[in-house]
DNA sequence: CGAGAAATTCAACAGTCGCTGAAAACGAGT
DNA sequence: ACTCGTTTTCAGCGACTGTTGAATTTCTCG
């Protein structure tokens, strides 16, 4: 791809040099792909046409392009008011549908699902992946829900949109990677809608 | 731990040899610990107070080991009659409570969380993860409720499943860690038992 | 007791990884 | 034209990985 006559020859390539967020680009790539650890600066550095200690040069460490690779195209302060904002009902389906929508959006390169792959064995990852959904996200939604234990309700959404994520681009479950994607958003609209509003039975009053 | 005073030397040890049982231990807590790719050989031996060449010769292969230490303590053939016997009310509920009940009682060396920290990166281990959760369990428990689409059910039941090895195991939610387990197998068990039972609403009648 | 099978370790090979230091080629300012 | 900072590659180091072949000790069976 980026094989023209001037790459490979050492020193500076002639021209503006767009290499950095080509590295970025691939660094995205691969981590979603391939989790943090398995991805590897080398295959990032081939991808984006470039040598691995160029790699090093911009981002220090293979953490530090992590870390820069994961910063996130969205502001949670711009879509949580657009999740929120139309109130409680059908709260669960906007957010579900927003879920998805960027999921197609994102393609290869997701950072949400490289945060996903990546928190298994890396638990950086598993903090920034708290952070992101946890705080900045559902913590906010729950929030804005006037209901009991709203910390509780965001890990409870938290759980089955991770669960979404794992099954569809990890094990790739057949019948939900082929499923209508309308479909998916009402049965798991309503599921969140319910960890979001209903009452959480006490152990006591068991039935 | 296990430094006996022939631990160390060369050949055989005295007295019965239970090492195989051993690495198989050991494997099983580092592969839930680190995943497969993460987990290796040399850390494994280790563990089991032996050396990494006789990991080898018992197995194989890393995968061998794998294979062999994934090998489930219980028969699915015997733990889905005892989930759908009782019939479809409270199917659910028994089903999040058998989860989690296994879950406390494996401890560190638990399979189904080695399978799903390597899943990502171990396309083996999701095949593995398919087979075992997917067409061993959940779809068995969806065909014996008698409702439309019972794969694409069996699959969101395991979507919101892996969701919570996720977000208890991997990602650590506190809220979720520290939850009461009776409210958990309440509120997941409704989720389950609707992915189940409830009507899959067409994208036609959209409302 | 003697022989073969089993269990166990040692030492090492070949590959990959993140990372480093130096050198080369280019762009911009004076 | 000269200099200086930026971009880029090269070559390599040290650590770690799965795996192997041979050597050593013990157990078992006749």
């Amino acid at each position: 791809m980026t094989s023209s006559e001037t790459a490979g020859r050492r020193g500076r390539r002639p021209g503006d040099s767009q290499t950095r967020t080509a590295i970025l680009e691939a660094a995205r790539v691969r981590f979603a792909h391939d989790g943090f650890r398995a991805a590897t600066v080398r295959a990032i550095a081939a991808d984006a046409g470039v040598d691995p200690a160029l790699v090093m040069h911009y981002f220090g460490t293979k953490q530090g392009l992590f870390v820069a690779a994961m910063e996130f195209p969205l502001d949670p302060a711009q879509i949580v008011p657009r999740i929120v904002g139309p109130g409680i009902d059908g709260l669960g389906e906007r957010l579900v549908r927003f879920l998805l929508g960027l999921v197609d959006e994102l393609g290869e390169a997701n950072p949400m699902l490289a945060l996903v792959r990546s928190a298994v064995g890396h638990p950086d990852a598993a903090r920034m992946m708290r952070e992101f959904l946890g705080e900045a996200i559902l913590d906010r939604v729950a929030a804005a829900v006037d209901a009991d234990r709203p910390r509780l309700r965001a890990d409870l959404c938290a759980s089955q949109i991770v669960g979404i994520l794992m099954a569809r681009q990890v094990l790739a479950l057949p019948e939900l990677a082929a499923a209508d994607r309308e479909i998916l958003i009402q049965v798991y609209g309503r599921t969140i809608q319910r960890y979001l509003t209903e009452p959480l039975e006490s152990p006591a009053a068991s039935r």
